[in-house]
DNA sequence: GCCGCATTGTATGCAAGGCAAACATTATTT
DNA sequence: AAATAATGTTTGCCTTGCATACAATGCGGC
C-alpha cells in the first residue's frame, strides 16, 4: 500500500477502490476518455463510424476545401494519421480529395452527398451521446468541465 | 496558408476556431486526452512505458495477488486487453504470474523486483506529468476537475 | 533569378489498445 | 447432476499514433 502521493484527504487509504491512483488527475481523464469512447462506440456501432471520424467529417462540413494539414492542426493529430483517416473516409465515398488552386501541394476536401447524410445522423447520433455525458452535470457544471478541458489542450 | 479560414455558414453562433464541435464535450476530452497522452508518452519515452502499463503496476503494487479479472474491471479494461498488457510486462520481466490458492481459475499477479523498481521510476515520472497537468489550475480547480471525470467514468 | 528550407501529401512499417469470438478449466448455482 | 458463470488464453481484425522516408511544391534570403 505504498501511497507516495500527495494524498490529501487520502480517501481509501484503505483497498476500498484504487490505491493512490486515483489523486491523478491523468488517470481520471483517461478513464474518463475511455468511457466515452465506450458508449461513444455503442451509439455509433449502427453507422460504423469513430470519434475520429465522425470530427473530421464534421470539420470538413464546417470548412469545405480544407486540407489535411490544417485537420492535423486542429484536431492534433500526425499528418500520417489524418492520411489515414481520410483514406478510411474516402474508400467509404464520404469525402473526395481536389486540387487546391492557389497551392499546388494541397489538396481541397469536400464532403460528398453520402458523407453529408452520414454527418447529418452522426449529429443526430451525437446528440444522443451528449445527453448521456450531459446528465450527470448542471449545464454550469457542463461549461466549467469543457473550460478546465480547454486548459489542458490548448 | 489557411490563415483565416472562409468561415463559411456557421451553425452555431460562437465558433471561433473549430466549428459548432466545441460545444461538445466529448470533443474536448478527446482533445484533453490526447494531449495527456503526448506529454506523458514524452516524460517516459526513456521507460518505455505506456499509460495502461503504469497503472497496472501501479495497481499490482497497491493490491500483490490481485489477478486479471480484477484489473480489468478496476481500469475497465477488457479481458483480452489485460493480458496483452500482462504479457507485454512478463515479457519484460516486471511482473509474475502465480496461482492462485483459493481459485485454481485466477492468476495471481506480483511485481518483480525490475517492476518494483521501475514503479518507481514511473512514480517520479509521473510527478512530473501531473505537474505540467497541474499548473493550469489551482487547487481547488484540480479537486473540482477531478470530481467532475470521476462522474463520468464512475 | 537561384538555392536552401519549409510545407504538403504520400507510402510503409511498427507498437499499442480495443474488442469480438472461440475454447478449456474451474466455481457456483440450480 | 446439469446448467451457468467466471477466468485465463489465443486469434484475428480494426483504429490510432508515430517515425521515417520521399517527391513535389512554395517561399524567403541572397
Amino acid at each position: 500500500m505504498l501511497r507516495s502521493f500527495p494524498a490529501k484527504s487520502a480517501p481509501s487509504s484503505d483497498d476500498g477502490d484504487i490505491g493512490g491512483i486515483d489523486q491523478i488527475v491523468g488517470f481520471h481523464i483517461r478513464l474518463a476518455y475511455g468511457a466515452v469512447y465506450r458508449h461513444f462506440s455503442e451509439t455509433f456501432s449502427d453507422l460504423g463510424l469513430t470519434q475520429k471520424q465522425v470530427s473530421v467529417l464534421w470539420l470538413i462540413d464546417d470548412h469545405p476545401g480544407i486540407a489535411q494539414a490544417d485537420i492535423g492542426r486542429r484536431l492534433q493529430m500526425d499528418r500520417a494519421t489524418v492520411m489515414a483517416i481520410i483514406n478510411r473516409l474516402q474508400k467509404r465515398g464520404f469525402v473526395v480529395r481536389g486540387p487546391s488552386p492557389d497551392d499546388r501541394r494541397r489538396q481541397t476536401l469536400k464532403l460528398t452527398e453520402a458523407g453529408h447524410d452520414g454527418l447529418i445522423a452522426a449529429r443526430a447520433c451525437i446528440l444522443e451521446h451528449e445527453q448521456w455525458l450531459k446528465n450527470r452535470f448542471t449545464p454550469g457544471e457542463t461549461g466549467m468541465l469543457i473550460e478546465l478541458l480547454r486548459r489542458i489542450h490548448e
